[in-house]
DNA sequence: GTCTATATTTCGATAGAC
DNA sequence: GTCTATCGAAATATAGAC
């Protein structure tokens, strides 16, 4: 066991990059202190402010884990998507599952991070180059569906994956605060008619 | 001058209202301390405590004062809509048009309060109540024109509403972080699809 | 590299004068 | 109803031991 330092550092790394996922999302970023992060990290303080030098800096490390991740696994569900149909109800299940492992966490951490970079530049900056590869890879990936079936999309792949993105994303902001209002169905639905696609009605 | 009295504490409450709002929008809820609302609103924190025993009090009262604005204008703009393309438009440039008095600092207060309410049981049902009438105002308008004009919209006027106030949040998010990305004929566009009308091209 | 202990600042909230 | 003054709690950040 030589190699127990790299190991120790880089394990208070990741505890405490996933301490302040979770606790970001939960309670906000100026809602807990450095050391609630730490705590539930098992780690002090100090750690903290070695390795990041401070809470401001451990949520820059955590906005780069975040924007890898959420691109990352995205590109992996697009590239097993039937169908327009199937795939947006996948995301939309993904977005709205409420527990699990972590579940509406996501969309927490998600609208904490914006707000944060709405008023940060260099937060901003950085997460709009997230939103632009969000965009691009739901783009393509329609646009890959489409061209293998035939279909014709009204729009560019940017366009479409930005118009899909905020229609989930304002979508799924009201599902948090009240389900019923907003039943997968209708998801699905008005997402089709985003891409052009009449898939209304289907009565049996 | 008999009512100074009345006068001097409705001013004082508007004050305090007015001043959170600027400030919950700029720096957060947890950003700003109780102090530094008071001190903008040409105040004292006793007069804060006096009113609203605290800064969360000022929050709920605020969201009062935030609900019954909001939904009001909406209905203004909504009773002048000469059809459903020139109203998106009005809609999506009174949220992002940048400074003039307040501008997109309604966007962002609009998501800190979001986020508030999905952290606070209490008011996430205040805001899902204000969510709701909002769908349904936004809804009628547009089942009103549709009605008028003869179109057949595919969905409810509550499920319509609530797909058009989605892609509206969703896509102010994306604007804010990069204006380029989502300019106003692509919301227009895609909106309308989200109507069932095909609104696409129109080349000359 | 991590922990314990602490210095310094700031916050929320209250008591009492006016 | 509002202001001044202030208390206790909690936060950030650092210094030094291990």
């Amino acid at each position: 066991m030589a190699r127990t330092q790299a190991e120790r550092k880089s394990e208070t790394r990741a505890r405490l990059i996933d301490a302040a996922a979770d606790l970001f999302a939960r309670k906000g970023f100026h809602g807990v202190s450095a050391e609630a992060v730490a705590d539930a990290a098992d780690r002090t303080t100090g750690a903290l402010y070695s390795h990041f030098g401070g809470k401001e800096g451990l949520l820059l490390a955590l906005l780069e884990v975040w924007k890898e991740r959420t691109v990352g696994q995205l590109a992996g569900a697009l590239s097993r998507a039937p169908d327009p149909g199937t795939h947006f109800a996948a995301m939309w299940q993904s977005i709205t599952r409420p527990a699990e492992d972590r579940g509406d966490a996501w969309l927490l951490l998600e609208v904490e991070l914006w707000l944060y970079g709405a008023r940060d530049p260099l937060v901003g900056a950085r997460l709009a180059e997230r939103y632009a590869e969000i965009r691009a890879e739901l783009g393509e990936g329609l646009a890959d569906w489409a061209a293998a079936t035939g279909t014709v999309l009204p729009r560019s792949p940017e366009e479409t994956g930005g118009l899909v993105l905020g229609a989930l994303l304002g979508c799924a902001m009201q599902y948090r605060l009240e389900p019923r209002a907003m039943p997968q169905q209708l998801i699905i639905d008005g997402l089709s008619g985003l891409l052009g696609l009449s898939t209304r009605g289907a009565e049996p």
